[in-house]
DNA sequence: ATCCATTAAAATCTCGAGAAAAGATATTGA
DNA sequence: TCAATATCTTTTCTCGAGATTTTAATGGAT
């Protein structure tokens, strides 16, 4: 069987259970923007969707919340998170904090295995990349899954796993905005030079100058949303209007 | 009705749903020790304890799972998560670095607002540390809640939603470790000392210096337990090792 | 015409029973 | 006696129906 390593291309282990796969399924799909936010989330609509039962669907949604990708207030169900400027100029500035420390710290502490590691995410980053100004665009799934094995893999080396848990939900609420962007305005960004310099700086063991491209690196992506139109946050991604889901 | 203000001594909300108010008392009980580190959580025997039902009790479960206070492995039910040096030691150094960040903000950025509620706080602190040497211990609920408050407060000017909430995740892990060190080896600190000019310096906002004197506040806890007996970790808390919990 | 109270509808929250999986025990063979 | 297998018990996970609460609609009064 040419199973070589299923592994390699998914950040999130496989779901043990149906709660955590309606958790992850629902997840991608808010992150992806399928389900707006601010949108309704009636349980007895979705446990179709995601072909589980009620109650099933309702813990995968409570697992949601401690993400603060959804949000919930005593008896009146579920919605999507809200999004706003300020919202993500908030985790934006403080993942630059957390992560920037993480790689210090892993810059500093990390062995042959990290490094390796580090390449190899490095490699197929670079990979998607090329394919990426041919003919897909920055949605990929492929492209954003390896952009987060590569970010993941140059703080896996930090002994702090707390860093590496918060880093890991800030970097889900930063690519859901990330995402929200493009459907508005492409982005225009070296973004393979940014990693390649990064990747550089890591390897060569410079935890400032690393530290300090991770820093602009992550800045840019808002400094880009805070120039776009005012109706960025009002208005839904337009391919989505009429989503099968909005109910 | 001389109800003055019921929230005055409860950070938490008052629960709107059972799957609420099971999670809060789940908390409470694991942070206390009362639910000892590693302890296998089982449905049936909890269910009656905190009079809900198995699914509801499920849900607070997997609620907990999100803050670190319980872990699960597929198919394999709950445990409350076990400790460690390394865990404590890492929560520590990622609470002075999200802490004291938080606080050089809400003092840069208090009004008067917020400095009326960081005296109130450290008023009815400063109370329960009087109370305290005389007839009780640190281990008073009562201290341990406002203690959070006061901390919650010196922060609660910063715009950053995400650092306040992260400085709550670790505040309750630190928490727990504070109250299992507390029953094998009182400790011998002027902790009002420590209050006071954190308070002080905070006041005169003087940023850096309150920053200073916040680490050093947290890192004490953190000495005292590097420098316990070897078994810390291994044995539980003598007093609860019959507790009707234990199963 | 606006506002409030009452009523009806919808959705949520809660619960216990059945299905699936893990763990424990006993049995068999070497 | 030990190891491996098979069976049985225990525990967890899943599901749908009933009880509560919220939301919307209707009608009447100011």
């Amino acid at each position: 069987m040419p199973n070589i390593d299923p592994t390699q291309d998914r950040p999130d282990p496989e779901p043990k259970t149906l709660v955590e796969g309606a958790y992850q399924q629902l997840r991608r799909d808010i992150i992806a923007g399928v389900l707006a936010p601010g949108q309704k989330l009636r349980v007895e609509h979705l446990k179709d969707r995601y072909n589980v039962g009620a109650g099933t669907l309702r813990e995968a949604l409570l697992l949601l919340v401690t993400d603060t990708l959804v949000v919930t207030q005593g008896q009146r169900g579920f919605n999507v998170a809200p999004i706003s400027i300020e919202d993500f100029k908030d985790i934006t500035q403080t993942r630059v904090l957390l992560e920037t420390e993480a790689l210090r710290q892993s810059i500093s502490l990390g062995g042959e295995d990290w490094e390796a590691a580090v390449v190899a995410a490095f490699h197929r980053l670079s990979r998607a990349e090329q394919r990426l100004n041919k003919e897909e665009d920055m949605l990929s799934d492929e492209w954003e899954m390896r952009n987060r094995i590569f970010h993941e893999a140059l703080i896996a080396a930090s002994p702090s796993r707390t860093l590496r848990h918060f880093q890991q939900i800030l970097y889900q609420q930063a690519e859901r905005y990330r995402r929200l962007s493009l459907f508005k305005q492409p982005i225009s960004r070296d973004v393979h030079a940014e990693h390649q310099a990064l990747f550089d700086a890591a390897l060569s063991r410079d935890a400032s100058l690393a530290a300090s491209i991770l820093r602009d690196h992550i800045l840019r992506t808002l400094n880009a949303i805070e120039h776009m139109p005012a109706d960025f946050f009002t208005g839904a991604p337009a391919h989505l209007d009429s989503g099968q889901l909005v109910t």
